[in-house]
DNA sequence: AGCTAATCGAGACGGTACGTCGAGTCTTGGA
DNA sequence: TCCAAGACTCGACGTACCGTCTCGATTAGCT
């Protein structure tokens, strides 16, 4: 979430960067997102939100994908999470309504593929978007077929390399139907949609 | 696809649009996304290769979002298609790679989320995108049901409401799982995530 | 006075530059030195106060210095010329009085030095002063020997070439002069000053 | 010349500035001058050549007028004298072609015309450029008068007031002279002009 | 064959945001 | 207290696109 990952050799001299900004910025930003969505979001609205001057953002971030990413990601880190409901149908059903929401909430519904967009033609985009979403979110399908084992609703995996792939592909199932219910089919994802969803992967998983 | 749409009263004086122009703009469009990507496609760069006054353009489209829809959708037509494989898993293999073939096109990669993303604030632009592409690609989910239920692998639907509701998740899952691999996990779509892919999907609408 | 000169093919496409906006920009341009000063004029500043896009103003002048440029040069059209007054001695009085007046501007008092310390390092800025004020304003000059030796005051000239050198000669002086007493001694140019530097001039004209 | 003026209570307390820092930010502005020009030239490049925070230099300069101001005195006090040359005439001319070499270096052409400019707003750095560069040089004219006097060549004055307008007169005709053939006619100063500005003044003063 | 009216290429127009640069100030740690 | 380093706020820069407009010059189809 950070922006600079953390130096090895932590420069010594000058003023240091002010945290405070970090924060401003990063909450200015996301409130812009609300008010103004993705496209009408300007660096120089966010930084006079944030009471800063345009250089200190373009510091930190080398532009406005960058700074969604890290904007965004945060409300990932926040709102999502797998509680235990007793069976794997509904977790998957509770983490898919987790995630409709957070989709539908303005800062992210824009953002998220406006973002993704730009990341098809900007690699450092695209590692920064997995290191700050994709990859900190597949704990939870780790954590959810954890679980469905330890309940004996599937079975152990052997291979630790096919069990990999295995969470890979379940992970883009899962959040590639959400997104793409919302986003392109732009129909609501409400609990009889989440239903008929966990139904079929549930049916799926277990008779793979 | 058509790219103004059926007027009511259509004009019958004064010097007639030239279709040379229309066919000349789309193509530069599709080139100019190969070239620039989404991001820097600029209305005046296509004007440009078009040989077209950007007046021309803007007569016809009411800006970059709408002419890269109209420019786009017509890829889709064109590259994807059902043909009969003889098993329903196969059948899905075999769309699932046309269409991640057509999404690691160069025009359609950085476009179609790109204007998907537009989209979540511009309703016309939404139901421009829900017309051209989405709704005319139904098709191939319903199709497949069909091949899969004379073959008998799948059962009859009974209630019309419920087998819409059925192809609309179905074609949620296909489309949204391939979209997240390609551009959101950026993993490349191989016959063996195909394979994977379409066996779990074919799993789950057996044992719903 | 015109930015751009008479070109031999005056283009015939497109939509021809509104000479309503060089006419705003110029007056405007004139404004804001009075009110801010060249320090404190900006391209933007005069932009706003044209009711005319920065660009427009970009299209027409290469920055800040080639409009200023413009902008003095019609001061000093407008207000030096040369009234006959009888003498040699009274019509040096009267031009040495009208261009400290100009020079006391507020418009001219800081651009016309700081337009001359730019030139120093830009040949075009260079050309553009001396063709938009210095050349224009050696008529008076070459007015002033004429009536002179007209009025016989001083004697014709025989060799054409050494005519010129001394025109330059006095032109330097006499602005030179005027303008060291008012920008850099600082000091105001009054009725007094301009007899004790006519009479030095003349007497030194009469006796060379 | 001195930088730091002389402060009426001089601390005698914490860390004395260096002494070593005054002489490398002049020595640097001047090759700044020389390289850049004033336009280009700014406190973060003079600070970085000299080897020295920018703290440093707002220690000492208010900014950039006042810095450049220093710098170039210095360059008038080491390259401005009146050697006896046997005649008013030849003095002068003497005086001339020196002043003339002197606004031809580099770092004085650009910086000269700029902080006159600068001046006319800025009522301190008038005071210091008169203090530091104008009043310093008038001596040149009174030792010339002086020399003159003595040779027979001029009358002596009764009037000191007049004697003290007299010298300012030549002051400014001499030196706004070759400031404007130099920088505004942007024409060289070579033995020619000379001798024919100096018989011109010569003959004004004797005949006056 | 001439009228009429919408089209065409060209390019200037008012806007808005961009990302950079310089000015001058402030905040560190260290001498 | 000074120093080097470098982050800070502020404001202007000159550029790039947007979508609109104004030109003169073509084209049709309708009289």
């Amino acid at each position: 979430m950070s922006s600079a990952a953390s130096s090895p050799a932590p420069r010594r001299t000058g003023r240091p960067r002010s945290p405070e900004a970090d924060r401003a910025i990063l909450d200015a930003t996301r409130a812009a997102l609300v008010e103004l969505g993705w496209g009408k979001l300007t660096m120089g609205d966010v930084a006079a939100r944030a009471g800063v001057a345009k250089t200190t953002l373009y510091r930190r971030w080398a532009g406005k994908s960058e700074l969604v990413v890290d904007a965004v990601a945060a409300l990932f880190d926040e709102h999502l999470e797998l509680p235990d409901r007793g069976s794997l149908q509904a977790d998957i059903e509770g983490v898919v309504l987790q995630f409709a929401a957070l989709l539908e909430r303005p800062e992210t519904k824009t953002a998220l593929m406006a973002v993704v967009a730009e990341s098809t033609r900007d690699d450092a985009l695209r590692e920064r978007i997995r290191g700050a979403i994709v990859d900190r979110q597949k704990r939870l399908v780790l954590l959810g077929r954890e679980r469905a084992q330890a309940r004996g609703e599937l079975p152990g995996e052997e291979d630790p390399a096919s069990a990999a792939r295995n969470a890979d592909l379940i992970f883009d199932v899962v959040a590639g139907s959400v997104v793409h219910r919302t986003l392109v089919s732009a129909e609501p994802v409400g609990p009889e949609w989440a239903r008929e969803f966990a139904a079929l992967l549930v049916a799926g998983l277990k008779n793979l």
